[in-house]
DNA sequence: TTTATAAATGACCGACCGTTCGGCCATACA
DNA sequence: TGTATGGCCGAACGGTCGGTCATTTATAAA
């Protein structure tokens, strides 16, 4: 009267996982469902008892790939006090992300971002997904700041802008992390996101003579 | 003998224009051959009199946008004298392109950098065709650079890294106008474009008690 | 062992799309 | 007017892919 069951949510995240890889290198329209089946171990039939469409599949697979870096930058964020350092470590995160050696990562981003704006892309209508991931971003970098500014060592000033700093810094890494990936020889990231950062941090640093704090490494 | 003749780049360049309009629209793999012939006021047949493949319309009207763009830019810049107001220039064209009433025009962007990113996308193998464009747009801001160290407005020791700071500029434009489009609603394209601009021409900029030269609007 | 049913499968279907091809115009010379 | 030729067309072809379904397999209660 009842027989074999299973853990649908893990399979579904097994499905999803091995779709995101699958779209990352290939992109969306180059990853096709029997791939995705073979590659999760299971057959393209079993696929649509846990999906509707392969457009849901791909929407389960960016959600797997977003509460899995916001994971690992909010672990690695806990580790840092200063807030000069956090601020780079957002930078720094992002950087590892589209590490040389894995710009899958990037594609796939890319394939988002295409999907999202193109009238009848396949996440068009899903949009405030990509927002979501964003938002949370937006949060950790928010946080940064305003802890900055109540330690003494942002400009108090700077609390109104926080939003749009906080905008502008995510918009310009991703903006940095793109041009890298376009031209590798003569583009070097590294330096790239010091500049920013440098200009960055100079316009929301308290200056040295009104400091009150004592000086940060 | 030798009936109706044909200006075969005028018709290759309309089928270009053509082709350019709905893929910015509705992405590589969105827009079929049939759309482009139907859109050019030609039968689907005659595509394949001037072009052998799809990919290569693509590669076609890509072309086309990177020529129209840097004419437009070149023709704006020439009209400015300011090295700072031609600096503001090259932000002020990027915004015009990614303009809120055609977004898509970034949409097509992003398609290039997709096709050319993902291995086995339509011009992967083409890429150094983003580089063009690139570099052609890389020439015109380090020739401001050059030309306002030379004139006494930048510091002259920004040259060694003039190189930089262009790409820097290019890439934080990109990923605004990119971030723009994503989260239209909370995003002010023009004050992060200030921002970051601010920013940077603070740090190129001789300091006011240096200046040798008169102030600048 | 029998049986009921969840789970898995892969052959198959229909829609779509890039490309081809046979034939139809329109023109210009004989 | 006849006809050769550049230009043009759209039906048809071959292949691909998302999604379906009849069938098989696995499991546990009876």
């Amino acid at each position: 009267m009842s027989p074999k069951f299973v853990d649908r949510e893990q399979k579904i995240k097994e499905i999803a996982l091995a779709a995101l890889k699958l779209f990352s290198q290939k992109g969306y329209a180059g990853t096709n469902v029997g791939q995705i089946a073979k590659s999760a171990g299971i057959g393209k039939g079993t696929i649509y008892e846990y999906f509707e469409t392969k457009e849901e599949i791909f929407i389960a697979a960016i959600m797997e790939w977003i509460s899995q870096f916001e994971f690992q930058l909010s672990q690695y964020l806990e580790t840092i006090e200063d807030p000069i350092q956090r601020l780079y470590a957002v930078a720094e995160m992002t950087v590892k992300w589209i590490d040389p050696l894995d710009p899958a990562i990037m594609r796939l981003s890319l394939e988002i971002l295409q999907q999202s704006l193109v009238e009848g892309g396949v996440i068009f209508k899903q949009r405030h997904l990509i927002n979501k991931c964003h938002v949370g971003l937006h949060r950790m970098v928010m946080d940064i700041l305003l802890d900055g500014i109540s330690r003494n060592i942002f400009k108090p000033e700077i609390a109104r802008n926080a939003e749009t700093i906080a905008n502008n810094l995510l918009a310009c890494l991703d903006g940095i992390s793109l041009h890298s990936l376009l031209s590798r020889n003569d583009f070097n990231l590294k330096s790239q996101i010091d500049f920013y950062m440098q200009n960055l941090i100079k316009s929301i640093l308290i200056e040295p003579t009104t400091r009150t704090s004592f000086e940060v490494s």
